[in-house]
DNA sequence: AGATATTTGACTAATTTAGTAGGGATTTTA
DNA sequence: TAAAATCCCTACTAAATTAGTCAAATATCT
């Protein structure tokens, strides 16, 4: 699993929604000018987001973005895998990209019982953990403030 | 952390290696074709396990490949960071390839440090795992056989 | 109506990946 | 000493991925 420039800012941008969520809304713009993320490309990553249900979208003067569930139901291991593939280190041992190798015998490949170990490990360190968790340990990580806005993600 | 096709390659010519350890020598043309990898391909990636020390060869008519240290002294996590570069998900949580990413404070990040955990998984479901474990999986996954060649990698 | 947002789809430039190809250098063996 | 087998080195290519950019359309609020 490695995660490209464009899934660490999807989660950066994730987190900022997660630091404000409520029935309001939060611009591309501000998100962008928050987290140093290019306008356009965030415009592009948003959207992706958007079609897969992890956020929703208000158009017009007054639109933004928010998250479609609460922070808590939406796991980082989902959204990772949305964004990047699979989590395995290779095809032979995903469970949700399964993708056969060209060893002869899978069940007595000794590369792939060592590489389903490291997926096992990753996935070990992924599930589990929601947004809010995120957010949780923002507030952990900077001590207590009065704005959200003010968190540094 | 992911493997590609080189990578994955380049592992199951060092286990035949490995299985083969000795004084001896192994041919590419008898690896690719165990291997069903391409040869000129595999010609180029043991190459460059060569120059960085991982196996050593010999030229003309009997020639081939060998491991250049013991199966138990070579580690696939060293493998893997020589072929594919950090084990980490992201640059600002690697120790051997540690990249500053743009975020205004690493030392404050909730993604980093789930990141964190990620890279310790990884690394520890690597570190340790040397070719010779490799071999006794290979063999353990198998049963017991008397030729080394007879195994299937 | 006009200003401000998101939406859609195409486009691009650089890098990585998975090889292929040609010819040279070295060593054994007949 | 010459043939044959093997590794060695450099260059090339085609396809995929990555990180964006851009123009124009559409929706919404005041």
């Amino acid at each position: 699993m490695k995660l490209s420039q464009r899934g660490e800012y999807a989660l950066r941008a994730l987190l900022v929604l997660g630091m404000n969520h409520g029935p309001e809304v939060v611009r591309i713009k501000d998100i962008a000018h928050q987290q140093n993320i290019p306008r356009r490309f965030l415009e592009q990553i948003l959207n992706d987001l958007k079609s897969a249900g992890f956020v929703q979208s208000r158009r017009g003067v007054a639109g933004g973005y928010r998250l479609q569930r609460s922070p808590e139901e939406i796991s980082l291991a989902d959204i990772i895998r949305h964004l990047e593939g699979p989590l395995a280190p290779v095809g032979c041992v995903s469970v949700n990209y399964y993708q056969r190798c060209s060893c002869p015998d899978e069940a007595k490949c000794a590369i792939r019982s060592v590489m389903q170990e490291v997926r096992d490990a990753i996935v070990g360190a992924l599930e589990g953990v929601t947004v809010l968790h995120l957010c949780d340990r923002v507030r952990d990580l900077q001590g207590p403030m009065e704005n959200p806005l003010d968190y540094i993600i």
